[in-house]
RNA sequence: GCGCCCGUAGCUCAGCUGGAUAGAGUAUCGGCCUCCGAAGCCGAGGGUCGUGGGUUCGAAUCCCGCCGGGCGCACCA
């Protein structure tokens, strides 16, 4: 349990009880009421603004209400001392009992320790890669990929029940270009020289092996035959094997999905139609003509009559075609029918993560949502913005059209996943980044995961030290729960059990904003809080961990340890990074 | 022309959805290894939070106007 919940639930008892006792008005809002800790250390471990949100409904002053307040919480067992500040906070010192058993309740938790029940069991969707199944996954859509899967594993640890979907757009004119690229390099494995690969269709080498697989599978029974014979094959076959390739990728970076979901069987279905004739029902459709877009020039732009919906009803500027000229179905119109349909298998919760050069989407999606499902499914769009890959400080030139654009699979290999998962996660997913790769791959302090790391390696080192000391101890975790934690006294012992406290709270943030990147922040102060009191202990050998005269404080201090260790491991197991023992 | 995102230390960025004296890393300068891992620690300097208004007990945070940057703007996916 988030503490600072705890300690709110505890104001609000007080609250009641001065209530009871005629000392304050009844029937106080306490909805605006926090506790949360205050942003100087000085000011106590807990503040809350009770006094400035409730004092006007109470008819008092600031400063009047907090007096009141503060004598209430003062005789709660968990506080020390309540003082009252500034404009009118209430900051309370917690007792050395209460931090004690939040160390007891790390160890005792474990593995679990900073799970939430936030999110009780409601379900969330999370859609994010979702690239175009015509080739291997490059660079740009490592981010969205990790941010994706990063934000999942942040919803399950606060209690969601979260399906990672990937959306396959299957069903445009690209998989047909993929589809005769195909037969080109089919053709090639037949033996025909088949020249430069013309403009228009897919040069990479990747579709080289699906050629030959083709002809090893089938012969030369499509050769000489029209593309109207060959086309449905190809197509099928190249997506399959294109999607295998991506889910290698995928893999590499540690990423599973739970659902794929294909667009071409959403339009063979008819979901398409029925979603058009959904919203018809609704008046939410017409045959209108739309204007040119202002300020770009359209060369080749013809007003004609198109089927529409009407988006601006719902928050976006212009109303969305849903047909083309030619009365194809737009790929927005079955982007809609993949949203319905999400939404019917319950999902009330959807979290799209897109590309930033997507944000231009975003208001046209989120009006559908609101007219598909009456307002009662929610939409969040994550933009990821675009990744600057770097090489000791220039900006590295990628070029998709020469076939030799920087794939996903070079990247890890070149950094390792973790290192590529955590640099990704250190900065807010609208915020631009740079990736060095020259940098990341010397291991140096450039790299954030380094110093998180290095606590934990350190910690790790001390267990293995601890063992040889303490032959004879239980050093397991269930064990150090039971050590005397009163003998922790030192300031800097203390504040790190205060970092590690908060780290379900933590957790509960970055969940409700979706923003794992908060994590990342979150490890990096607790392994400086680490590091600190390391160092204390080098120069004070009275605050080392383990001394061998000692063995009661040793335990105690190793538990904090390993506290430390615990939560540093949770919190990168958040970003799907598994932390080295030794580095 | 319209829409979205962004302007915070020399540089790269946080800032807990309105809180107290705005913080890290990096860079610069000064300290700390006979001692649990110095890939670390401690300290110093460095800011009109782009700008002008507004909302209120209180604004880097919310609203409006400018200035400066990025992205996107029929029927493509």
């Amino acid at each position: 349990m988030n503490i600072f919940t705890q300690i709110r639930n505890n104001i609000i008892d007080a609250l009641e009880h001065l209530e009871q006792a005629g000392k304050l008005p009844s029937g106080l809002n306490t909805a605006r009421l926090v506790a949360e800790p205050p942003r100087d250390a000085a000011h106590g471990d807990a503040a809350t603004n009770a006094a400035m949100v409730l004092a006007g409904q109470a008819g008092m002053k600031p400063r009047e209400f907090a007096e009141i307040l503060a004598a209430e919480l003062q005789s709660l067992p968990i506080v020390d001392a309540v003082e009252i500040a500034g404009p009118g906070f209430v900051n309370m010192r917690l007792s050395k009992v209460f931090w004690d058993a939040c160390l007891k309740d790390i160890l005792s938790q474990g593995e679990k320790y900073g799970d939430s029940d936030m999110g009780k069991g409601r379900k969330k969707n999370v859609e994010f890669v979702s690239a175009n199944p015509t080739g291997p996954m490059h660079i740009g859509h490592s981010r969205g990929a990790v941010f994706g899967d990063a934000l999942a594993s942040l919803l399950e640890k606060a209690g969601y029940d979260v399906t990672r979907e990937y959306y396959i757009n299957d069903a445009g004119a690209q998989v047909d270009v993929l589809a005769r690229s195909a037969y080109l390099r089919y053709k090639e494995a037949l033996g025909e020289d088949i020249g430069k690969i013309p403009e228009g269709l897919y040069p990479g080498d990747y579709l080289i092996p699906v050629g030959k697989a083709l002809a090893e599978r089938d012969g030369d029974k499509w050769l000489d035959k029209p593309e109207s014979e060959w086309l449905k094959e190809f197509r099928t076959f190249a997506i399959d094997r294109m999607m295998d390739m991506i889910r290698a990728d995928l893999a590499a970076l540690g990423i599973k999905f739970d659902v794929f979901s294909s667009e071409r069987a959403l339009v063979e279905s008819g979901k398409i139609d029925e979603v058009i004739e959904f919203l018809r029902a609704k008046g939410l459709i017409y045959e209108g003509v739309l204007e040119p877009p202002k300020g770009k020039i359209v060369e080749d732009y013809e007003p004609h009559p198109q089927t529409l919906f009407k988006a601006t009803l719902f928050g976006d500027d212009v109303d969305r075609a849903l047909k083309k000229s030619n009365g194809f179905q737009t790929y927005f119109a079955s982007d809609m029918a993949y949203h319905l349909d999400k939404y019917r298998r319950g999902f009330t919760d959807m979290i799209d993560v897109w590309g930033a050069d997507h944000a231009g989407y975003v208001k046209r999606m989120t009006a559908a949502i609101k007219a598909l499902t009456d307002g009662k499914g929610k939409l969040d769009v994550k933009l990821c913005q675009m990744v600057n890959l770097m090489c000791d400080g220039e900006p590295m030139k990628m070029s998709k059209r020469a076939g030799r654009f920087v794939t996903l699979r070079d990247m890890v290999d070149a950094v390792g996943k973790d290192v590529m998962r955590f640099i990704m996660l250190t900065r807010k997913n609208d915020a631009h980044l740079d990736f060095d790769v020259e940098k990341v791959k010397e291991q140096s302090k450039d790299n954030p995961v380094f110093y998180v790391n290095y606590a934990y390696a350190r910690a790790c080192s001390v267990r293995r030290r601890a063992a040889e000391m303490f032959p004879d101890r239980d050093l397991s975790l269930s064990a150090l729960a039971g050590a005397d934690f009163s003998l922790l006294t030192d300031e800097a012992e203390i504040a790190l059990i205060r970092q590690l406290a908060d780290f379900p709270r933590q957790i509960e943030i970055a969940a409700a904003a979706h923003e794992p990147h908060r994590i990342a922040y979150y490890l990096n102060d607790t392994a400086a809080a680490f590091h600190g009191l390391w160092n204390k202990g080098r120069d004070n050998t009275e605050l080392r961990f383990l001394e061998s005269g000692k063995p009661e404080l040793s335990m105690a201090r190793l538990a904090l340890v390993e506290a430390a260790a615990l939560v540093v491991q949770s919190g990168l197991a958040v970003f799907g990074v598994v932390p080295a023992q030794e580095m």
